[in-house]
Order: structure tokens, then sequence, then C-alpha cells
DNA sequence: TTATTTTTTATCGTGTGCGATATAATTTTT
DNA sequence: AAAAATTATATCGCACACGATAAAAAATAA
């Protein structure tokens, strides 16, 4: 005898079909409205979210090659590389191959990308200010972000 | 006399540029990665997971002005717009200017949009038992759905 | 050494996501 | 009722995000 019987199951499959029953839209809504908090803080210094994030990686590691910035992000290389070269247009980094493997291309920051740092340092912590606004806790956000960070590695493999 | 002297407020503020530092990162990680993990199963029924969110709406909701959809999906009208146009295309719905108020379109399902339900309901359980095979609890699971729709219900106005 | 496979990046096409703007219909104000 | 403001949708342009594919270089196998 079922625990659950067929006919019960079914029920329970169309109600997992309402929207509010759902885990995964939340954190689609709450991506583009974390972005759209930074925009206005990111619009001072003319980049976008994901432009951003490529800073964040170049100023904690200095050059890098391409392939290693996707890896980072858990972007594809096909999404980074016109990324990557809006971001040489506007002078804040370059892109070179590698002499040792001629396959890669390598990216750095320029003298512009560097200086930004010091503008964008001010971000986060204007971020934190906003939420603690909120009567989200600051460590239900950790491990809010643990638990991401765990589901993120077991999806991205 | 500062308990966070100016000196380290800037150290801990460079600190936060760090990718591994920050909460909003992984929301917005985890959200690609669901909709890649969604992908293989929505492909069968050849639709797209901003898609699948708009059928999950007309389905419990039934007809439905444009501006209702997007204020569900959190989503501009000029996002919506284009994305239920290819759903007409596809036979999916349609779009009827409304009687009553000649500035509404009223968005209804057709009888293949109707049908469709019928293959996704098992979709929501197949990604449970996807996530199950993680190290994640179901009960972190949900109050981290209630945390986001915090999240979301902070941001959002 | 030659052939095969893998790695790394780039190109192309489709589908969002959103700011700015336009247009028409409705509601509110005067 | 006429003017002004608001509402609902659409259009346009730009920036992702990714699957499919290509091309070149490097690593590996035969």
């Amino acid at each position: 005898m079922h625990l659950v019987p067929a006919a019960y199951s079914i029920i329970m499959a169309y109600d997992q079909l309402k929207l509010e029953n759902q885990l995964c839209f939340p954190v689609y809504a709450a991506s583009r409205l974390i972005t759209r908090e930074y925009q206005p803080l990111l619009e001072k210094l003319d980049i976008t979210y994901p432009q951003y994030l490529v800073l964040m990686i170049l100023w904690e590691e200095g050059q890098l090659p391409v392939n290693d910035i996707a890896r980072k992000l858990i972007l594809n290389t096909n999404t980074i590389t016109p990324l990557l070269k809006r971001m040489e247009q506007q002078g804040l980094l370059e892109r070179k191959r590698s002499k040792e493997d001629e396959r890669k291309v390598m990216v750095q920051l320029t003298e512009k990308g560097e200086q930004l740092q010091e503008q964008a340092a001010r971000i986060p912590e204007q971020l934190v200010s906003q939420l603690s606004k909120s009567d989200l806790k600051a460590e239900d956000l950790i491990r809010m972000k643990e638990q991401l960070n765990a589901l993120i590695g077991f999806l991205s493999k």
C-alpha cells in the first residue's frame, strides 16, 4: 500500500506548477532585482553588473586568460568575449595573445581600469546598508549565501 | 573614539570587492544555473524558462492582461510584449484588445497552450529529485525560498 | 613523425531584460 | 466639456546569455 496514492501524487504535481510554490522563480527574480539595485551605483562608473564582476576578478587576480574569467563567473566564453571587447573599447582593459600559449588571450587592466577600484570600493557597503533597512538579518543573508554556494557547487558540474 | 578606525574601514571596503565575499554573485550565478537545469526538460515542450513562467501564470489564472503578467513576474512590459508575441506565433496563446478598456491586451491560452500543462506537470518534481541528490536539505531550501521572497518584497517597491 | 584529440577563443543566431520613448485610451482636474 | 495627468502597451537600441559551430594552436596517441 502506497503512502502517496497515484491520484494524490498527480494533484501534487499540478499544485507545484503554481508560481508561488517554486524555489526557482524567487532566485530568478531576486537576481534581476539585485542587478537593478546595483545599477545606479555602477552607472556612475559607466559599467554594467557583469562588467563589474569582471573588474572584481581582475582587481583581485591581476592578469588572467579569458577562459579563467569565464570559469570564475560560470559563464561561457561566448558571453565573455564580446563583454571584454566592449570593456577594451572603453579603455578599461587590454587583450593580448599569450606568447607561451598562442591559444590564450590574456586580459589585463589598464591604468583606468585599476583606478576604478577606488571608486568602486564603497559600493558593497552601500548595498549592505540598503539591505540593512529590510527585515532580513545579516546572519540569514550569510546562511543564504552559503546555501546558494552549495547549490552552485552542485549544479555547476 | 571609533570602534572602526577609518583605515580599517577602507581595508574592509576593498575586501568586500572580492567575488567570494558577495551575496549578490551567488544569486546571479544560481539563477543562470537553475535556468540551465530546466532547459532540457523545457526543450521537449519547445519553450524557454521565461515562457514557462508565463504559462504557469496562465494555467493558474486564466485570461489576464499583459500588465498583470508583467507584474507577477516582476518584469517590464517591454520584456513581456515580444515574449508573448513569440508565444502567439507558436500558437500557445492569443492576444486580444479588451472591449471594456481598449488600452488593455488580454492574453488567453489556446487549446495547445492548455494542453501543455499535462506535459509540464512532472517538471517540478523532476527538478526536486535532481536537487535531492545534493547535500541541501528540503527545509533549508524552503527557508531560502522564504528569505528570497522577503528580499524580493523589499527590493521590488 | 603524423594523425587525432583537446584546448582556447571567436562568430553567429535567438531570446531575453531594461531604459528611453511613443502612442492611444482612460481618468482626473479645471 | 476641455485640458492635463495617468495607464496600458508597443517600439527601439543596447547588453547580456547561451547553443551551435568554426578555427587555430597545443597536447597526445599511434
